[in-house]
DNA sequence: TAATCAGCTTTTTTT
DNA sequence: AAGCTGATTA
């Protein structure tokens, strides 16, 4: 066997992982290091070498786009076809699971998959007709704590009564929230990772077939997985200890969504004879970029250890540049931008990152002030639009009557006269009697509880599903789409609206026809779906792109965290000052700190030749003139490393003192009270000065009081003593 | 039912 | 500042 193609042009780190001979395997790969190369030679690797059957074969991702990257990759490197090998993310290869075991789970065999907009909704209407009081219970929260439940394995029944009220209460909306869903037929992208683990944890057959079928499991982004996935993993492998897991410690940025990065070290315990292949060699970035990242992450603790090295170049060194205000910050950008197209470089290989996208409204602006075209990632999504998810609705209550969730959706989309009045009633109809919306609404057009309005356009409404319904019976996927879009009336309804709006979302319909002409699937062996139902899950758990223009070189817009995993020549990381990044929220967790430092980790570790950290004296943030100070972060690179870009001037200096030279602290308020001034305050104590603002008589300071919190203060008035 | 206004909140995001 | 919600009004 010829296995020189599968090793060639890895290196030592990278072939002993490729090739490893033990169990279980811990990849640790630094940003920039292979290891997607890694993965992929892997399966390759146990095929040819190990005549490994591809069937025998799980690999698991977290987003779409790596498992299909990942099946491409795997795809180009064999000769043979690989498909009986499963590739795709936790949710797709659980919903496999559960569309395959629905009886053994008690699903309906049509279950449907709940996005997190329709249970979002799902949990504002429950709250409603629990009469729980929304302000105490605010319905994020609660989805949130119903999936911090479920991402632990937690199923109402096992949480323990408290005897706090307020912790109480969120049990009892939990456990008739999972009540809803099973009425309903509906499985939330949390449940479809429980379930799954449920399915082999309860079932010894079910458990030991995928334990026998899956020799080998793979991977990728391990430090995101959160405890139901890894407890998942663990009952998959518990018999055969294959597992291969590949990910870097330093770029968890996921935690405040359930990831667990202890999993690396359990991994470690519950898999002792694993392997440990630590990849630091970096192909991305020059080496003076590599030492300001190492740099700033040894100041994290309990880090497996690990430190980014390249053979490349120096580079040029770090450019640090100081707005005086975030305007500012925002037009040097684009300066920068601009010089480097007009040296001939594509646009697409520049990206502005930053920490909250409401930063980048301003770039937006400059951007299109000087006509340079930009792309914003992480828009909505095409399946997550408004008219999307109404047609999509209608296409599922007509399928399966009993989606409550499709049903609310609408009911009165477009308008048909079928106010709150009428839906409170059907409402408490339904929950009154444990049926769904549909059959409550069924019985109401019978009965003479409704007025003869409300009953009429009610009845009109069921015999309007019912007529989709039957004439879906026929037709392929596409004409099926269309014939329920057409039915429904949302395209007149869209275009009534005013502006280009509604003239955008009757494009939006009329290209998701042409999505369900495109789409291609074919109900394999063990995996059977109607197509219609199987073009519906697709939509929920793959929302497609945010933006479709791909094709025009573009100056790249985006979050850190959706930075991760790419890469480009040209970075500006931008708003580095404290309060914004790290956010105000994670500066006294230190916990929550080292994330935000992780995320500053695979900020600067995007860049391949040039990084420009950026930041402003004074920023408007929520309609207020702030003036952070710069980032801690910003300190922790070595200054020898980083050059200040001087305004006006083409002309650089060394870093000096960037911190105390340009602290916001330094401006001075009316009165001498700078901020974090101490002060005292007859009445309210101590505090600390957070902003000051207007002048003379009306001057006045913000101070932040130990005893009573922040309040605002005219100086002319108030007596305060500096301290 | 639609439109308008005051009040409130404010990271990060995939599935 | 901006977007969303709830309430009020036409």
């Amino acid at each position: 066997m010829d296995i020189t193609h599968i090793l060639d042009g890895l290196n030592d780190a990278q072939r002993d992982a490729v090739s490893g001979t033990e169990k279980a395997a811990l990849i640790l790969a630094g940003a920039g290091s292979g290891k997607t190369r890694v993965l992929v030679h892997r399966v390759a690797w146990l095929i040819q070498v190990e005549n490994v059957s591809p069937y025998a074969i799980l690999a698991v991702t977290f987003t779409n786009k790596a498992a299909g990257e990942m099946r491409e990759r795997v795809q180009q490197m064999q000769q043979s076809p690989v498909g009986g090998m499963w590739i795709g993310t936790f949710h797709g290869i659980a919903h496999r699971l559960l569309r395959m075991h629905a009886q053994q789970l008690g699903l309906p065999d049509a279950f449907q998959v709940l996005d997190s907009d329709d249970q979002f909704r799902m949990i504002k209407r429950l709250l409603k007709s629990m009469n729980v009081d929304d302000s105490r219970w605010p319905p994020r929260q609660v989805q949130w704590y119903i999936n911090a439940q479920k991402d632990e394995g937690r199923r109402a029944k096992h949480i323990a009564p408290s005897s706090d009220h307020f912790e109480q209460k969120m049990q009892d909306i939990y456990a008739e929230y999972e009540r809803g869903c099973i009425r309903s037929g509906l499985v939330d992208f949390a449940e479809l990772l429980l379930r799954a683990h449920e399915l082999l944890r309860d079932n010894d057959e079910i458990r030991q077939h995928y334990q026998q079928r899956f020799k080998h499991v793979l991977v990728d982004e391990f430090q995101d997985t959160n405890t139901i996935q890894y407890a998942w993993l663990r009952l998959l492998t518990e018999e055969s200890e294959n597992l291969y897991v590949v990910g870097d410690d330093d770029q968890s940025i996921y935690g405040w969504r359930g990831a667990k990065i202890e999993n690396i070290h359990r991994f470690q315990k519950d898999y002792p004879a694993h392997k440990l292949v630590k990849l630091e060699q970096n192909y991305r970035s020059t080496s003076t970029i590599l030492k300001a990242a190492n740099a700033l992450i040894v100041n994290n603790d309990g880090r497996m250890g690990k430190e980014l090295w390249t053979d490349g170049e120096e580079g040029e060194p770090i450019s640090l540049y100081s707005g005086f205000n975030d305007q500012d910050e925002a037009r040097f950008v684009v300066d920068r931008i601009r010089d480097w197209a007009s040296k001939g470089h594509a646009r697409a290989e520049a990206a502005i990152l930053y920490r909250s996208n409401a930063q980048s409204r301003l770039f937006e602006e400059y951007l299109m002030a000087a006509g340079v075209p930009y792309r914003v990632y992480g828009g909505q999504r095409f399946f997550e639009r408004l008219e999307i998810k109404n047609a999509l609705a209608y296409l599922q209550l007509a399928t399966h009557h009993e989606n409550d969730a499709a049903f609310e959706r609408i009911v009165n989309t477009p308008t048909r006269g079928l106010g709150t009045r009428t839906l409170d009633i059907i409402r408490g109809s339904a929950r009154a009697e444990q049926i769904s919306l549909w059959q409550a609404a069924v019985q109401l057009c019978q009965g003479d509880e409704l007025t003869g309005r409300a009953s009429n356009a009610l009845s009109g409404f069921l015999n309007l599903i019912k007529q989709i319904s039957s004439e879906m019976a026929a037709g392929n996927l596409h004409e099926q789409v269309e014939q329920a879009i057409v039915r429904s009336g949302l395209i007149e309804f869209h275009k009534k609206e005013k502006g280009e709006k509604g003239e955008a979302r009757v494009e939006n319909l009329e290209e998701l026809v042409n999505a369900a002409r495109q789409f291609s699937y074919q109900a394999n062996e063990d995996d059977s779906l109607s197509e219609l139902d199987a073009f519906l899950a697709n939509a929920a758990l793959e929302a497609g792109e945010a933006q479709g223009d791909e094709s025009e070189d573009c100056v790249q817009l985006m979050t850190l965290h959706s930075a991760k995993g790419l890469e480009f020549p040209l970075v500006f990381m931008t708003g580095v000052e404290e309060g914004l990044f790290p956010s105000q929220r994670s500066v006294d967790d230190v916990a929550k700190l080292e994330e935000e430092r992780r995320l500053a980790y695979v900020g600067i570790t995007r860049a391949m030749q040039q990084l420009y950290i950026t930041y402003a004296e004074s920023r408007r943030l929520h309609g207020q003139e702030n003036y952070p100070m710069p980032s801690r972060f910003i300190r922790e690179i070595p200054s020898e490393l980083m050059q200040e870009v001087r305004l006006g001037t083409k002309v650089s200096r060394p870093v000096v003192n960037a911190h105390a030279a340009t602290s916001g602290l330094q401006k001075k308020a009316e009165g001498g009270f700078k901020m974090g001034q101490r002060v005292s305050h007859g009445k309210f104590g101590e505090g600390v000065v957070l902003n000051h603002e207007g002048s003379g008589a009306q001057a006045r300071v913000q101070v932040n009081f130990a005893a009573v919190g922040s309040k605002w203060l005219m100086l002319a008035y108030a007596k305060l003593d500096k301290l």
